[in-house]
DNA sequence: AGTGCGCTTTGACGCAGATCAACTTTTGAG
DNA sequence: CTCAAAAGTTGATCTGCGTCAAAGCGCACT
């Protein structure tokens, strides 16, 4: 509560992302009433937590704007990320009380939030609402699923391009056009990159590198990268979609 | 239907597992009866192919005994399982018509069957299924990422380790009393064991040879496994899980 | 401008697990 | 029981990535 951001908090769900594309897709007019009635906003500075495994979290939430990720720890120090929570991606699951994985906010991240006890509520009454979770929740095993292959069997320039083709693929708007090339920001650092794709941020390091010196990514800065060719990318990545269209 | 056994369909949820784990945990009797009267019964050998990856699958099920994999491949033949289906669990997705991975029996297997529309229908009506059904994918979802973890951090051995207590854990029965030591069959090849754990065959083998020489697990036949202690099975598997109860 | 700190890059070297290959054991069909 | 195919074991060698170490940024401080 008293990270709630004033002038956002004045949103309606109209200027809200998740109005598209998470929970309340697909509501009535009625419905988006009362997720509108329960919602508020959080914001987190870049390197904040949001929760630690094990924390009760009493809310449930959207992405909507920066990025969060999801870790798992073992005692020895070693980690795994295991969700990448862009924009539009929701957290949090009804029915289970704690979180299972420490969640981390690696860029300016706004979140708008829905308490438990009355999103719980609405589920229960709003079919529309269940449908979708389930939906979104379906999803989000598929994604998982995917990586799965990336961690077991892919190598380490195959794991970068997946992960930069990955976050190309969400950064649909300046795509949208036919066009095979794009520009985006990396919102990870080497190492949360190495803790995602079970690499160390040494070889993540070296694997970028020899993408660039092979002219499949240009780097603008560290962070900034510009893809000529997504064709050449997912090629890279050895994924076996074609790719026909972004979405 | 030309694979439905006669003396399984004939059987009603009180002798199928799936009335106490999986999908109508919590139903009224009344909503029981409605599943009662869609499902039915199929049955696979080992080997068999339950559905390939693009395939439409008209039904959703549940395991009542035997086990299936889900794997992905990628078109160099590189293959992942994302996951292993033992009783109880399910697979298919409702809203969903074809599904993404090989599905593919290991051993005998028995699964109950709901054909889609009827199912679809029944979840819109029956809030129960819907709840329930969201729970289960929300426990995937878990175990998903848990198995990101060994693939992404663990050692070969850990691996292994890994792999026998989770399948020791579902053979819940035969330990349900306090003890610490427990015996059962693995359900997989040694190759199916490394597509699991993002190995080679060779190295499952060495690696669960080395466990055997060292007292961890002991072999009866290639199949049989007896752990004299689980705990140490656990440790062996990197997992911070206290295991103070097997459920 | 200078200084310190976090992030990134690059190099040298070692090892866990892959690869290639030979062999043994189990399974199951006839 | 017999024999062939499938599954599993074990060894020798190779290699991709991890580990350890040392610099090179870029940026927020004063």
């Amino acid at each position: 509560m008293s990270m709630m951001t004033p002038d956002l908090a004045k949103q309606n769900c109209a200027d809200c992302p998740i109005r598209h594309r998470a929970v309340c897709a697909r509501c009535e007019p009625s419905e988006l009433k009362l997720l509108e009635d329960i919602k508020y906003y959080r914001t987190y500075e870049p390197g904040q937590t949001v929760a630690w495994a094990g924390d009760k979290m009493d809310f449930v939430a959207s992405v909507v704007s920066g990025a969060a990720t999801l870790t798992q720890t073992m005692e020895d120090g070693r980690r795994q990320m295991v969700g990448l929570l862009l924009p539009s991606d929701f957290v949090g699951r009804p029915g289970r009380s704690s979180i299972s994985y420490d969640v981390v906010a690696v860029s300016k991240l706004v979140m708008c939030c829905f308490r438990k006890p009355p999103f719980e509520q609405l589920i229960q009454t709003t079919p529309h609402i269940a449908e979708r979770l389930l939906e979104m929740t379906l999803d989000e095993l598929d994604a998982a699923r995917e990586w799965m292959l990336v961690l077991g069997r892919k190598t380490a320039r195959e794991k970068i391009a997946s992960l930069l083709s990955i976050i190309a693929r969400r950064d649909v708007p300046s795509a949208a056009d036919g066009s095979r090339s794009l520009t985006f920001d990396l919102p990870l650092t080497r190492e949360a990159m190495a803790d995602y794709l079970g690499l160390t941020l040494e070889t993540v390091s070296r694997q970028v590198s020899a993408l660039k010196r092979d002219g499949v990514v240009v780097l603008e800065g560290k962070r900034r990268v510009h893809v000529p060719d997504l064709d050449l990318l997912m090629e890279e990545a050895g994924d076996d979609s074609d790719g026909g269209t972004l979405i």
